[in-house]
DNA sequence: TTCGTTACCGGGAACGTTCCCGGTATTTTC
DNA sequence: GAAAATACCGGGAACGTTCCCGGTAACGAA
């Protein structure tokens, strides 16, 4: 017999149909409806993490009182400060973060997005900055978007629902429509660029000169007499490839010497098409003395290549990569190539994001441009 | 003049001390005590991040109806539904994690803990295990310990304190006490230790025949006529460690060649003690005729040494390194090394995890062995 | 009619913190 | 010796969700 909770009356009850699965009643007498409460979950099974209340209970305490224990001095007895702590270390309590951080509204975590990190670049960048950001109290979390412009806009959406306060970002070579990142700056969660930009958005950025890095490694190899220099070019998408372009061909105009359409390639930055081309310009009627690439990686592929062919290098050919990725030492020969300030793009973009969000007021973006030095190796020179 | 907020009157009221710098006063004919209110944030500088609430309100529904209506299909009208759904694009709603991880008590993340990441090893092994999470739905953080002990305990806390639900991690070569990871089984949150473990704790563990990998390279070595083998061990802290020196000594026993003390040497995997030993070992009254070494980078730092040296690879020495490293087949000569499975590595590790983490009961924890491969390449054999 | 059912929707507690503010007891000041 | 200040503490709202459960309307069947 069914009974209602309200006035005990056994009849007088009336059914009142399924919901999710479980059985209504109503109960005329009291005019109301009812069900009976589902079992709920056993203590052993639903493990419950020691809280704040937890130890104010066991204190005989308020809430408040650990709370204000816990952090700062104010308000706060000495002993009482002290029996909480001895409590929290006994009960091994861990605070919550993310209590924490929805009542404060701050994360205190800062979101680094690179396209990829297999190769010694971005993790080297990500080191530098995670230190400068650890030193300020913030964590990081690290997406990687495998150059593919879908799950950097998944990241983006994963890294604002799980409001990261503010965003460093490298992005994919796909990416042409910037507004996943306009959506934090909407939000007021700053953003700093590094290595890759978009040219268009008022946002902090830290960049290489690799515009006159590129001159210094072509004015290299026309001073070591190349004079038919090819280069692998990045996609057209990327600022730094088109830096590092307009730098081989500042060099070309600077000494004189015609650009030639066909010794230069853009390409997509697989090692594949990497190959491809170069052997696509070693097949010319007339081949390149010499080869500037976009970076480290396409170089050493280039090289291989070069070698497998029984080409020599510097005398047949010459290369050039960029970035000073530690492998370039230790190829035979060794590479030429122009180096970048690795570990302090990762840190000045840091400092740069930090003083966005340590700031009261709005403060204005700013670009850092650091320097590059060319590193001279056997592949140019014997 | 001061005025009561409850009798409204002038007279009667004391000032009774600045409290948190503020004025409070205490009203004799109510017996009560105020302060007024600080002002509050401007609006403007109060950046609110639109919530499910502003989209309930704009709608003039409940907030139940509208996170109905966000996720789940059931009791939702598909009119209101649609409403909701075309608010939510309207004002640009981003759902709140933290509040969804707070009251759910899982927050759908794991953590990742490697001692480094400059290397191609742990990059990779993350790549792996984060393809497989990501496909789960969980998000992944990403920490490195730097190999030092104390970062690897406060990470730790970190990721106890954003409430991870899941654990992969492999240690530094500091690592002797693991109770910063038991904290994670007490609460219970999975661990799963992947390349380098304690054997002590009851976790899954991911691994491969390090023993089984150390024999064939030093088989190899034996086979082609080496009979002073020398070998780099990394530092006894580490299980992987451990178990190559075993296949190591296995190795020589079962071809019925006596261990020279003198030729294994453990040390702390920098290069810069690479170095050193490397040039010990050379400087021996009879050094070795091959050298087997913990790992890629050390093998390569012990090819350098010994090419400056003048000997030549792999007629005055052989070696042999562990983990085929892609820079391994760039060196000259290309380096014999053992290889493993690292994407596999990380998915595997992601793959257990995922077992306990969707599992209701308890699952038991299993150890995955992987393969290895030898790559015999020109330091070896010419 | 009257009962049972389906289809929706809204109210309010809960998650674990922090913050505001009022209360009480004790001490200092004039 | 009253007024003012200090030192602590507790209550309760807030943060933005989800979840439970009761309420109402409309409809079909007995």
């Amino acid at each position: 017999m069914i009974k209602c909770p309200h006035c005990q009356q056994v009849d007088s009850i009336n059914k009142t149909g399924i919901v999710r699965g479980k059985q209504r009643y109503f109960c005329k007498s009291c005019e109301v409806h009812f069900s009976f409460p589902t079992a709920e979950p056993t203590r052993s099974s639903r493990r419950h993490q020691v809280t704040i209340v937890d130890i104010a209970q066991e204190l005989g305490i308020s809430k408040s009182t650990v709370s204000r224990a816990l952090r700062g001095q104010s308000d706060i007895h000495p002993g009482t400060r002290q029996a909480v702590l001895d409590a929290v270390k006994q009960f091994d309590y861990q605070p919550n973060l993310l209590a924490h951080s929805l009542v404060k509204s701050r994360s205190n975590t800062v979101g680094i997005m690179v396209p990829e990190f297999v190769s010694f670049f971005f993790p080297k960048v990500i080191i530098g900055a995670q230190n400068v950001l650890a030193e300020a109290g913030y964590n990081v979390v690290i997406c990687h978007s495998n150059e593919s412009y879908e799950t950097e806009v998944a990241n983006a959406r994963a890294l604002l629902a799980s409001r990261v306060d503010g965003l460093l970002v490298s992005h994919t070579k796909e990416t042409r429509n910037f507004d996943h990142f306009r959506a934090f700056q909407r939000r007021g969660i700053p953003v700093v660029f590094f290595n890759r930009f978009c040219e268009d958005m008022d946002v902090s950025k830290v960049t290489v000169d690799d515009q006159a890095g590129a001159f210094k490694a072509v004015e290299h190899l026309i001073q070591t007499g190349r004079r038919r220099i090819a280069h692998l070019a990045g996609p057209d998408s990327l600022t730094n490839s088109r830096n590092r372009l307009n730098g081989y061909r500042d060099a070309l105009r600077h000494y004189g010497i015609a650009e030639e359409p066909e010794l230069v390639i853009s390409y997509d930055l697989t090692l594949e098409k990497a190959n491809i081309y170069v052997n696509h310009l070693l097949n010319l009627p007339q081949p390149p003395d010499a080869l500037f690439t976009i970076n480290d990686p396409t170089a050493i592929e280039a090289l291989k290549v070069i070698k497998s062919r029984g080409l020599r290098i510097p005398d047949d050919i010459a290369i050039v990569g960029f970035s000073n990725d530690p492998i370039s030492a230790l190829v035979e020969p060794g590479l030429t190539t122009v180096a970048q300030p690795v570990n302090e793009i990762g840190q000045e973009s840091a400092r740069l994001l930090l003083r966005q969000l340590t700031s009261e007021l709005d403060v204005e973006p700013e670009t850092v441009v650091l320097p590059t030095e060319l590193i001279v190796r056997g592949s140019t020179v014997s």
